[in-house]
RNA sequence: GGGUCGCUAGCUCAAUUGGCAGAGCAUCUGACUCUUAAUCAGGCGGCUCCGGGUUCGAGUCCCGGGCGACCCA
């Protein structure tokens, strides 16, 4: 079907480019340039628009400084003033003002200067000054025009709305909108501050297989693939989990991966069929100790992002500053249900219970699936401040270690925050024959139906024969923890290129 | 998968009961030597997501489709 409006929207060649009247013109300054020689192929700056405000923090208005410097970034707004023209601007550290004086560079190039459209790429010399209105500026007595933009920027007051328009043309997000910068440079002080976090602590980072024969360390559907050499079928990862674990067994004591994870599966504010996970395992610690190192990792996170332990999100208050809450999965539920319940309960009294609360639950549950559906259903969204939920059921936590006093329940919790989930960790099962009796039992459930059952490891369980040691593993979901960090409610606004549906091809 | 809302100028959005399709910004022309979303005057810019229907007349109502957002499962 041919959509008009769209390739009028989006003109994709530059036989569209000269069809649009707001990018004619340019298109015709661009290949004037070409004729005359082209763009330059690099340029010298001496300082960032950051450097000069840490250079200049507070002068007087109206002063001079008699310092000449070279700036260079994309031309974003300019006020004409007769024979003045102030404009601003943008590089990768922020913004400044030209002062662009009619007298101070000659009729001919003040015009040229008139000539740049929104979005040029240009360079700039010329003296640091504050404008009478305290403005810290650069009067410029020469520019260089580096690459032309031959599209409009978005409209200067509003921005880039759309919200598929701002994924899909991300540069045009961060380019329009100082919050969509500001989001994805705290990403990267987290990232950062993980990775310091751990390293501080002597935890080793490593990089393991994307491409494996068969995904496993959770359950979730995997991406298929192909490698032709191989002539074998392979998927993506879906966690990083058996691997480092693997390499634990391997002595490598303390260890830690961020790594992308792949699930094919729906899309919504909190799930990217590609999202960023922290997974680190130590060794002799167990999940106890493991509860502390994320209440210490989140709270430092949390300062990089926002300066301090307490932030906002959604308009309330949270404080991240440890110790959190830690609460049993069961003593939440019982405490939402209402009513006396255990994992001793019969399975049919469970189901009866489920089906009231609106759960429709799968025939192979056991009463370990169907509290936690409970739970999910009933307590998760309901817990605000920072809680450890501890002591998940071993009928849905496969490679958790069994709980050392209690039947039927792991040594596993889950960080949740504003009721959302932020971290999974457990003492690791390192019980070969156990690991196996557990792999068999998911076996057991994916015959009876359960398309997310964990499929059994034969490899990872040889390499549980040689001995894993006592072991506290954890996992982070990053993107969440930005989304957290930022006040964010989508995870596309803290991935840069969300996973989206192809556009449709323009016609030109 | 279900429900709700949306799709109008490059961008952000209006359009009364079905009655000439508009504004701001951007862009273009002009004025202006201290602007900060500059201001002022003027101009250009539309297959109203697509297809059908009702009607003298449809951006608006009806049917079908596409795309998106939000909520629910």
């Amino acid at each position: 079907m041919t959509d008009e409006s769209q390739s009028d929207r989006a003109p994709d060649d530059s036989a569209s480019l000269e069809s649009n009247s707001l990018t004619r013109e340019r298109l015709a300054k661009y290949r004037k340039v070409m004729e005359d020689g082209g763009f330059p192929y690099s340029f010298s700056r001496t300082d960032t628009t950051a450097d000069l405000k840490d250079r200049f923090p507070d002068l007087e208005p109206g002063a001079s400084t008699g310092e000449i410097v070279t700036v260079a970034g994309r031309l974003m707004n300019t006020r004409e003033m007769g024979k003045l023209i102030f404009a601003v601007v943008l590089d990768g550290w922020g913004s400044i003002q030209l002062f662009v004086d009619k007298r101070t560079l000659g009729g001919d190039t003040f015009d040229a200067f008139r000539d740049l459209d929104g979005g040029d790429w240009i360079g700039a010399t010329g003296e640091v000054i504050v404008t009478e209105r305290g403005e810290l500026s650069v009067k410029i007595f020469e520019f260089t025009l580096l690459q032309k933009s031959l599209r409009p920027l978005p409209d200067k007051w509003h921005g880039l709305k759309d919200v598929e328009q701002r994924s899909r043309r991300r540069y045009l997000d961060l380019l329009a909108n100082e919050d969509s910068r500001r989001v994805a440079l705290t990403r990267a002080k987290i990232v950062s501050e993980l990775r310091t976090q751990f390293e501080s602590r002597g935890y080793i980072e490593v990089e393991t297989p994307v491409l494996v024969g068969e995904a496993t360390g959770a359950t979730a559907r995997p991406f298929k693939t192909r490698h032709n050499a191989l002539d074998m079928e392979m998927q993506l990862r879906i966690a990083t989990e058996l691997f480092l674990k693997r390499l634990v067994i391997g002595g490598i004591e303390r260890v830690f991966e961020i790594g992308r994870i792949f699930r094919n599966e729906g899309i919504d504010s909190t799930h990217n069929p590609e999202f960023t996970m922290l997974e680190s395992y130590e060794a002799f610690a167990d999940f106890q100790d493991v509860m502390v190192l994320v209440e210490e990792v989140v709270a430092a996170c949390a300062i990089v992002a926002t300066g301090g332990s307490e932030i906002t999100y959604d308009g309330r208050q949270i404080d991240l500053a440890g110790p959190y809450r830690r609460a049993t999965m069961l003593e939440l539920t019982q405490e939402a249900v209402g009513e006396d319940m255990s994992y001793d309960t019969p399975v049919a009294d469970l189901r009866v219970l489920a089906r009231r609360h609106g759960i429709d639950p799968e025939n192979h549950w056991g009463s370990g699936k169907l509290i936690e559906a409970l739970f999910d259903r009933l307590v998760e969204e309901t817990l605000w401040e920072p809680t450890f939920v501890t002591e998940h059921p071993i009928e849905t936590s496969p490679l958790a270690r069994a709980h050392r006093e209690k039947p039927h329940v792991t040594e596993r919790f889950e960080l949740i925050i504003a009721g959302d989930e932020y971290a999974n960790a457990f003492s690791e099962l390192n019980d070969p024959f156990d690991q196996r009796a557990r792999f068999e039992a998911q076996a057991a459930a994916k015959a009876a139906g359960d398309e997310e059952a964990h499929p059994i490891d034969e490899d990872y369980i040889r390499a549980l024969e040689y001995g894993l040691p006592p072991t506290g593993g954890l996992g982070i979901g990053v993107d969440r923890l930005v989304m957290l960090l930022t006040d964010k409610h989508h995870i596309r606004e803290v991935i840069l290129f969300p996973t989206m549906r192809p556009e449709p091809k323009e016609e030109s």
